[in-house]
DNA sequence: AAGCTAAACGGAAGCATACTCCGCTTTTCA
DNA sequence: TGAAAAGCGGAGTATGCTTCCGTTTAGCTT
């Protein structure tokens, strides 16, 4: 069973269509165009939509296939910030970049409700590391006294999230809020 | 010009179809079905397609309807709250009360952003009112010196309604999160 | 009460768009 | 070089929103 009957090297003009497909979604989706159809992106990307239904199961699975590079960047950083600076730094500045990550997706949002199964089923396959990342800084943080331990962290996540979601293009707001919660979520800090 | 020619009273057959119509829809909206069918809408009302789309121009209408209600309470019991509190508590109960708000509209947040248009359109034709209304009470704050005034009012809304929107059902979490960002945006605190 | 008129009704047809199917082409490897 | 596996394209299918229009019905008038 499953034995390796020869092991052919993948097909060049199929690798080359992949990346066409993905270059063009992503391309599409960073200009907003979030409802773009499907046969428009094939054709954009230069083959039939056939050729995009081979690499991609459904349209959600390329979006979440446009995606994955800047997600693993991101939770690749996160224990690279951990051992570089104090904890409560480390989180922030994560965080800043989750703002940065959150940015380019913004528009492409609307896309990811709309898929089938809502927003659940994606988030939960393209966001486990990242919640898992956000847990790791957030405990160090605690286990630090640097913030409070009665805090779902993917709460504050949540709402940096939902401030670069629902705002126009100012990701720099964004970032200034990363420090209101912060500064909420202290110890001894109650309004 | 715009001469009342003769103003017949409006028929009563369809008053009761457009009740029905928003019951039928605010149920299955209720019940978690934002993908439900405009047939299946009209059919639980018990009248035609035809006639769901001459009380309400599309998809998106409808949607807008069900929940002007509940909007329009939202937004009348600012000032009321401000009457009745100082700056800050009213501010407090008021972000509380739209939680509940977001919460009841949590379920078909799918279905607002997959209308046409994206949420863009709906949220401004449905939100202006609310933001006017937190606004209002943001800058009574500010004024009493309780909150800094760098800060985008509408910021600590859509953070809030990101907690609502993308967590679970957990409202209590999102009331607690209140708290977290009134601290953070008092005056003279920072992380 | 009967008739007139405009509003409201129903549901079949129209249309848009995600996704499938399959015969044809290209690539890899022996 | 030839066989077979992988990939390709795009017409076809399915689903679901919206429109269209002939029929019905409520409100007004006489």
């Amino acid at each position: 069973m499953t034995d390796t009957p020869k092991a052919r090297r993948p097909r060049s003009d199929g690798q080359r269509s992949r990346l066409a497909l993905l270059a063009a979604a992503r391309s599409a989706f960073m200009a907003g165009e979030s409802d773009i159809r499907m046969d428009a992106i094939a054709s954009r990307a230069g083959v039939g939509v056939g050729t995009l239904y081979r690499h991609f199961a459904d349209r959600s699975a390329l979006i979440e296939a446009v995606y994955a590079d800047e997600r693993d960047q991101l939770v690749a950083s996160a224990p690279v910030l951990a051992a570089r600076h104090k904890p409560l730094e480390a989180l922030r500045q994560w965080m800043q970049l989750f703002v940065a990550y959150a940015a380019t997706k913004k528009m492409m949002t609307p896309v990811l409700e709309t898929v089938t199964g809502g927003a659940a089923s994606l988030h939960e396959r393209s966001g486990a590391p990242i919640i898992d990342a956000m847990q790791r800084l957030t405990s160090a943080c605690v286990t630090a006294g640097a913030l409070r331990d009665d805090i779902d962290p993917m709460d504050m996540l949540r709402a940096v999230y939902g401030v670069c979601t629902i705002a126009g293009d100012r990701p720099q707001q964004a970032v200034q809020f990363i420090d209101i919660v912060l500064a909420g979520a202290r110890p001894g800090v109650t309004p």
